[in-house]
RNA sequence: GCCCGAGUAGCUCAGUGGUAGAGCAGCUCAUUCGUAAUGAGCAGGUCAGGGGUUCGAAUCCCCUCUCGGGCUCCA
């Protein structure tokens, strides 16, 4: 006898060993859509047998882990329908990953996908879905399964890598004692741990996205496989939908919102990742920057500048051009010396601190600089603003007394969230990123550290992951990321705790007993750089900028040329609040006007005609809707609009 | 850097071997208008650059550059 429990819903008793089919079956109310099942935690095929005394829940197509055998299973049948198109080609590894799956292959002779052959592949995967072939699972020895996979190279690696135990290829290959492999048709057989849907009748809602080269794991000295990027979802409905938040997420792209409301552009005269930002985008910045520098000097901080170059001793000293030099612009000699661009801004901040003998009395000391520096970025990495080669960090390094720690951390990122609030940003989470492989400085230090960061993370009640081992080389550190307003992540404000830097410049500070402890150090970038965070601003806000960061605030449009008058003194009203104003005059039809001001996404666009003159009153056209207030009273519109007009007061404890 | 794709007017794009096109934007003139495109006219091009094939190349081939999608990288 077999008893299986079904969660939430009670104890079964069966004559039989049964499947998860078998249990699904005998249940009155069936849930709908069933893929797999759970069984005592672990995620199986709906065929495996269920051990008595197993709890089953079952896991439906619109869940997480439903849409993930989902995407898995649509990944296996691009396999194999990309194997009978290419006789000869390799298949590599082909996961689930957000939103869809992918599939790697090595095409026979050279050969390279094109986007035409996406549709040749579709089609013939539509044919295997229809024809509703099983998912078998089989379990095979490892020698079996080498056996089996003579002529795929890939699959053998990852056989052998799974004898060896990686955990790596477990996830991708198999089991333990040996490996499974999934078995559509006599023909068609993959290597994989599974699970799976039960036959490929129950896929279909999905659509290849794109081609791409990656390397064989990840590796760039390694064999480069040709991707094929896929969506797949459990229902019609679902990929639409999905389909549409790319096209939505397409239309957000800042370097098309960039060039369409004339902030910015990228001149191949200056070359790759420098932009220029155009009078609109250059007042954007000034505004965020201007924000900035006023809420640091709220928190005590002081400002800094420094320059962008500086002799290779410097960089000796802080070790940039041992750690980093790749990343650095090439250097330039100059009279016996030889300088570089500056790709981080702390060894001068460093200097400043150490222009004079420092109290313990000052500390924490705070610096802070909008500092331009240049990185070398390999060509092809380049994205927008959103990756660039020269880029102005809000750059900020503290330096306290190792008591001092874990309070200034907790002030430091109680401000980055008050400040990153400010521009109406407001959903975020943060990674606690450890001491990683490749790394200096002692044990004690990078516990000590990392532990600061911890109490500062639980202070603020911000919700965290730890990133094992993807520390700073010489720091842990935090990471703040956001959900923009279609829920993608950006990562933004960086907090690290360095360990190394006041060692090399042999900082300290002079104490109450009169003895020289160091310093420690946290830098910190809280936009990021400008440039990222302008282009996560545009992509949140679809270029519908609040208020306060808009390049023109009001539109004025005097319905006729004689209405000019009150359209200067409406402007004249709203400019003595603070306010951006342009009034375009009649010299084309109104209509026509409304809608240049509308495209540039101003968020109040008011019309003035005989009406308003005689009452003192306005037609005002709201950035987002369609439907005009007429005879709004001008006096009160100029009050109720004055709050958003200028930069939010930003309140630091 | 590597793989794939794309470069035609300021922008969006049509043009598959036979005289370089359209819409928008710009300029000029006219129009003075109450809620998302007033009309007419003008101007605008080394078809990314270079080489090749051809009687003839935006179009076919090769190289280079730039941009885009990924991979790797991101102090």
């Amino acid at each position: 006898m077999t008893k299986v429990v079904i969660k939430d819903v009670g104890a079964r008793e069966f004559d039989q060993p049964v499947s998860g089919v078998d249990v699904l079956r005998s249940m009155q109310e069936r849930p709908q859509s069933v893929l797999a099942m759970v069984v005592d935690g672990q995620l199986t095929d709906l065929s495996a047998n269920i051990e008595t005394g197993s709890e089953v829940s079952f896991v439906s197509s619109m869940t997480p882990a439903g849409r993930e055998v989902l995407r898995h299973s649509t990944a296996h049948v691009m396999a194999q329908a990309v194997l009978l198109i290419y006789p000869g080609a390799k298949f590599a590894i082909g996961p689930s990953i957000e939103d869809g799956f992918y599939y790697d292959f090595d095409l026979p002779d050279g050969q390279r996908f094109s986007d035409e052959d996406m549709e040749t592949i579709e089609a013939k995967m539509r044919e295997i879905i229809a024809a509703k072939q099983p998912f078998i699972r089989e379990e095979l020895s490892y020698e079996q399964g080498l056996e089996l996979f003579m002529d795929q190279p890939y699959k053998l690696e990852i056989i052998r890598g799974v004898r060896q135990g990686s955990v790596e290829d477990l996830a991708e290959g198999a089991d333990v004692g040996g490996v499974s492999v999934y078995r559509n048709t006599d023909t068609f057989v993959d290597l994989c741990r599974g699970p799976h849907v039960g036959h490929t009748g129950q896929l279909g809602n999905f659509k290849l996205l794109r081609v791409a080269g990656a390397y064989w794991r990840g590796d760039e000295k390694r064999d480069q496989l040709q991707r094929i990027y896929g969506t797949a979802w459990e229902s019609k409905a679902a990929l639409a939908e999905h389909l549409h938040r790319l096209e939505e997420a397409e239309k957000r792209d800042h370097r098309r919102l960039g060039a369409e409301l004339d902030m910015f552009h990228f001149p191949p005269e200056i070359g790759g990742g420098l932009p220029v930002f155009h009078p609109k985008g250059a007042l954007v910045r000034y505004l965020m920057e201007e924000t900035s520098r006023k809420a640091h000097l709220a928190a005590d901080y002081q400002l800094a500048w420094t320059p962008h170059l500086a002799k290779s001793t410097l960089f000796e000293i802080s070790g940039h051009l041992q750690w980093y030099k790749d990343g650095m612009y090439p250097p330039m000699e100059m009279e016996g010396s030889t300088y570089y661009p500056k790709p981080m801004n702390c060894p001068m901040h460093i200097l400043i601190y150490k222009s004079q003998m420092r109290s313990y009395k000052e500390l924490p000391l705070r610096l802070f600089e909008f500092g331009t520096v240049y990185r070398f970025e390999r060509s092809g990495v380049l994205h927008g603003l959103a990756r660039v080669r020269g880029l102005t960090q809000d750059d900020s390094h503290i330096f306290c007394t190792p008591s001092q720690l874990a309070t200034e951390l907790t002030r430091l990122l109680t401000f980055v969230l008050t400040l990153l609030r400010a521009f109406g940003l407001e959903d975020f989470e943060a990674e606690l990123a450890t001491r990683p492989d490749k790394s200096v400085g002692d044990d004690d230090e990078w516990e000590a550290a990392t532990e600061s960061l911890r109490v500062a993370l639980e202070a603020t009640g911000l919700p965290y992951v730890v990133a094992e081992g993807e520390g700073a080389f010489y720091a842990p550190k935090i990471d703040v990321h956001l959900r923009d307003a279609i829920g993608r992540r950006w990562q933004v404000s960086t907090l690290q705790v360095d360990l190394q830097l006041p060692q090399r410049f042999d900082m300290y500070f002079v104490d109450q007993d009169n003895s020289r402890p160091r310093p420690y150090m946290i830098h910190r970038a809280l936009f990021g750089s400008v440039e990222r965070f302008f282009a996560i601003l545009i992509e949140h806000y679809a270029g519908a900028l609040p208020t306060w960061l808009s390049p023109t605030q009001f539109a004025i449009l005097p319905v006729r040329a004689d209405h000019a008058a009150y359209a200067d003194e409406v402007s004249a009203s709203l400019a003595a609040c603070g306010a951006r104003v342009k009034v375009l005059e009649a010299s084309e039809p109104l209509g026509g006007r409304i809608r240049r001001a509308k495209m540039e996404k101003v968020p109040y666009v008011l019309v003035v005609g005989d009406e308003d003159i005689s009452a003192r009153t306005l037609g005002v056209n709201r950035r987002g809707s369609d439907k005009p207030d007429r005879s709004v009273d001008l006096d009160s519109f100029v009050e109720s609009v004055r709050a958003e007009v200028n930069p939010p007061e930003i309140l630091v404890e």
